[in-house]
DNA sequence: TGCTGGGCTATTGAATACAGTTTACGGAGT
DNA sequence: ACTCCGTAAACTGTATTCAATAGCCCAGCA
C-alpha cells in the first residue's frame, strides 16, 4: 500500500491538466478581466477555438458557464457577448457584497480561534507592506486574500461560494479605480481583526459593512471624476 | 413599421421551444426535485439522452449547469452524481437564505409603492386560501410566489438571482417537511406587508428574519422526529 | 487463500460533421 | 431615392464519431 506513512507532499502530485473546459474557462475569464475582450464584444466560438488551439466544444461549455456566472450574455442563436456592466448593476453588486461580507465577518467573529486571528494578522501585514511599495497588483491580490481568509473563517461554504463569485465581478468593475484606496483600507482591516479577536459579532459585522461601503463610495466618486 | 402603437400582447408571441439544453435542464431539475432521481445516483449521459429523446450534447450542457448550480456533483472522467444534501449544508443554505430575504424585505420596504403592496396582499390572500384547502403543492407554490414578489419589489437583480438559486435548493431540502408550517407562516406574511406598507425598513427586515428563522427551526425539529 | 497483473468494458472527454436560423447584402420595383 | 424581397454567408444548435480513461473481472502466482 502507498499509505505506509508517506508524507503527503512526497508524491510528485503529477500534473494533471484537468478538464479542458476548465482551462478554457479560466483563460477566457482572464481575457475578460484584463479587458483583452472588451464589454459588448461578440465572441465567436470558432475564432476562440482556433485561437486557443482547441475544438469548439470546450469553448461552448466554457461560454455557458461564463454565462451563468454573469460574465457573458448568451443570446439565443446569436452567440455570446461580453457582459456590459452598468452603473445600476455595479451598485447592486456592491450592495450584495456588503451583505455577504458583513455576515462573513460576524460568523468569523463567532467561530475564529487564535490560529485564525494570527493568519489574518499575517495577511494584513503583507498587505500593508504591499501598500508601501507601489505595486497595485500586489495590493489588490493581498486584499482579495484577506477577505477570502475572513470568509474561510466564517465556515459557511455556501456563503463563501456566493461571495467568491460576487467578489470577482466586483473586482472586475472596481480594478480600474483600485489605486485610490490604499492605506485607509488596511487600517479598517486592523479594526476588523480586533473585533474578530474579541468575538464581537455585531462589531465585526459593522466594521466590515463600513469598510465595504467605503469602497463603494470611492467607486461612485471615481465615476464623477 | 410594427412600432405603430401596437399593444405588447397583440403579437401571438409565437411559441419558440427555446434552446434544447434549457429544456433538458428544466426536465432534469424536475426529476431531481421530485426525487425521481435520488441523491447519490449516478447519471449516465447516454441513458438520459435516450430517455429524453435527444443527443448527448444537450444533456452534457445541462449537467454542467446543474453542477455549477449545486444540484449535481461532476466528478472528472466519472460523470455526474445527484448531490447529497448534508445537515450542515442545509443549515448553511438556510442561513444565507435568511440573509438574502431579510435584505430583500428591507429594500422592498424602502422602494415599494401602493401597487406593489396591493400585489403582495393579493398573493397573500391566495396563499391563505390554499392553506384552507389541503393542497400542499398549492401552498408551497403560493409561498414561493409571495417571496419572489417581495424580491422583485426590492429591485436588485443580482440579489434576486442569488436568492432564486438558494431558494430553490432550500425548497428541495425542505419540501418533505413543508406541510408542518401552514397558517402561522401567512400571519407572518401579513406582518411583513404591514411593515413594507409603512416603509419601515428595519421592521420589514426583522419580520422576514424571524419568518425564515422559524422555517429553519421547523426544519431542525423535523429532523429529530 | 490472498494478492498482483493484464485485458476488457463501459462511460466520459474532445473533435468533427450536419442542419437550422439569423443577419447582411444587393438588386429590382415603385 | 427609398423600400421590399430574395438570396447567400456566417454562426449557432444539435447530432455523430473518435479517442482516452477509470472501473471491473478473471487468470496467474506466491
Amino acid at each position: 500500500m502507498l499509505s505506509a506513512g508517506l508524507p503527503e507532499g512526497a508524491m510528485p502530485k503529477l500534473e494533471r491538466p484537468g478538464p479542458l473546459r476548465e482551462r478554457v474557462y479560466e483563460a477566457l475569464l482572464e481575457l475578460i478581466t484584463t479587458r483583452a475582450l472588451r464589454p459588448g464584444q461578440h465572441l465567436v466560438e470558432s475564432e476562440l477555438a482556433q485561437h486557443l488551439g482547441v475544438s469548439r466544444q470546450p469553448v461552448r461549455e466554457a461560454l455557458q458557464r461564463l454565462n451563468t456566472d454573469g460574465w457573458v450574455d448568451l443570446r439565443p442563436a446569436q452567440g455570446a457577448f461580453v457582459h456590459e456592466p452598468t452603473e445600476e448593476e455595479a451598485d447592486q453588486l456592491l450592495t450584495v457584497r456588503t451583505l455577504l461580507e458583513a455576515e462573513a465577518a460576524r460568523l468569523a467573529a463567532a467561530h475564529a480561534d487564535a490560529d485564525g486571528v494570527a493568519e489574518l494578522e499575517k495577511l494584513c501585514s503583507r498587505g500593508e507592506a504591499a501598500v508601501g511599495g507601489a505595486e497595485v497588483e500586489k495590493v489588490v491580490e493581498a486584499n482579495a486574500a484577506f477577505h477570502a481568509r475572513v470568509m474561510a473563517l466564517a465556515g459557511n461554504t455556501v456563503l463563501a461560494e456566493l461571495a467568491r463569485q460576487v467578489d470577482r465581478r466586483v473586482r472586475w468593475y472596481y480594478t480600474p479605480v483600485a489605486r485610490q484606496r490604499g492605506a485607509q483600507s488596511w487600517i479598517e482591516h486592523r479594526e476588523l481583526i480586533a473585533a474578530v479577536k474579541a468575538g464581537d459579532e455585531q462589531g465585526a459585522a459593522a466594521v466590515m459593512r463600513k469598510h465595504t461601503e467605503h469602497t463603494r463610495r470611492s467607486y461612485h466618486e471615481r465615476e464623477r471624476g
